[in-house]
DNA sequence: CTATTTCGTAAGTACCCACTTACAGTATGG
DNA sequence: CCATACTGTAAGTGGGTACTTACGAAATAG
């Protein structure tokens, strides 16, 4: 044998310009060659690397998922006790939100395919990042967010839509910055807690 | 002068379709080809009555809104009094969302295309249904309102982000029916008052 | 009737895009 | 050292897509 392969790491190296031009340009406007181009690669040199163009976005969405996890996860274990863990991300995101230009990838599969895998991939990510939504509303409403109205899945959703909208506002100037980060901020909260019947 | 021109009444007749098309198969999967099939004419038809596909894609956006606040006009003029207008229209969204499959049009254009025209209609179309729902918040509050918080703008683009995470769920296959009602009615209760402080 | 314009059918064009193939260079294991 | 795989370059291919052209038929004003 010879010459180990260097594909596992060569994939991590193209990954995040892979998962930004899908996130800047959608699905079908991130063409085959435009990929390349910004990896500063050939074509064929992408098709190593993944079977297809359908592969280097499924594994862009998952590498988008990740960096959100991880910071957020760096987040909760930088709180002292657990008190305020789920207003310190709340915080977070109002100030950081979109700063990585990445999340626009979330709307870029949905209208653009009808690939199953692409399908799937965007709904596991959608489960995800609700789940860990709703868990951190859970335990910030701890023992009274029981009678608490809406309850945690639909205010978990509520919050996936507020970064929906300042993703759409962002990319259509809709919101100024300040207002997009009172809107995580002040809305943010409010569904945080819910409201005590 | 010969044979006068049924041109307006044919765009009128054909633009449903069109709009139905976009909203399922997103503006780029939406091919010219696809659009003329549906419309059961050929493509150069569809090219007599708007100068290109941007066209046919602005008016079908401009179908979709005036569709809904046609709705929403009836549903408020339907009220003996003013009172619980906003909840009126709440209940009928809990109830209807989506049903003319057409929502999904709003995202169609957001990440597949970066022509301006498109920009700009999407823009028009997020600016006047928040306006609309803007309004609907502030007069549910009445004067107490002034001391609500969030205000009445971010409450309005929480709602918005409400209407996405709806559609986006119904097209993963993430929530109910059920579910999806309860989103509406009860987060959107929760975002029409506020929380007066 | 007739000139003029609209309407429908059919074919075509130029371009773009996902994906492939062919081949030369290079590093590593035995 | 050399066979074997990996890595990079360049060109190509087949299919699709927005948009066009050509032309005959139908309809209406004069």
């Amino acid at each position: 044998m010879a010459r180990p392969s260097q594909s596992a790491q060569r994939r991590k190296q193209l990954l995040p310009v892979i998962a930004r031009t899908f996130a800047e340009l959608g699905y079908r406007r991130a063409t085959t060659a435009e990929l390349a181009q910004r990896c500063k690669v050939r074509e064929n040199i992408l098709y190593r690397l993944w079977p297809d163009k359908k592969a280097m976005f499924v594994a862009a969405i998952e590498y988008v998922y990740q960096l959100s996890a991880d910071i957020w996860q760096r987040i909760l274990s930088e709180g002292d006790g657990k008190a305020g863990a789920a207003l310190r991300l709340l915080q977070y995101e109002a100030e950081h939100y979109g700063e990585s230009g990445l999340h626009p990838i979330i709307f870029a599969g949905l209208s653009d395919t009808d690939e199953p895998e692409i399908h799937e991939a965007l709904e596991k990510m959608y489960g995800r990042f609700h789940r860990f939504i709703r868990r951190q509303i859970a335990v910030h409403r701890g023992d009274k967010g029981k009678r608490s109205s809406p309850d945690a899945e639909l205010c978990a959703w509520a919050i996936v839509g507020l970064g929906n909208v300042a993703n759409i506002s962002r990319e259509l100037g809709l919101l100024t910055d300040r207002r997009r980060k009172r809107l995580f901020a002040d809305v943010g909260s409010l569904l945080l807690d819910g409201q005590s019947r």
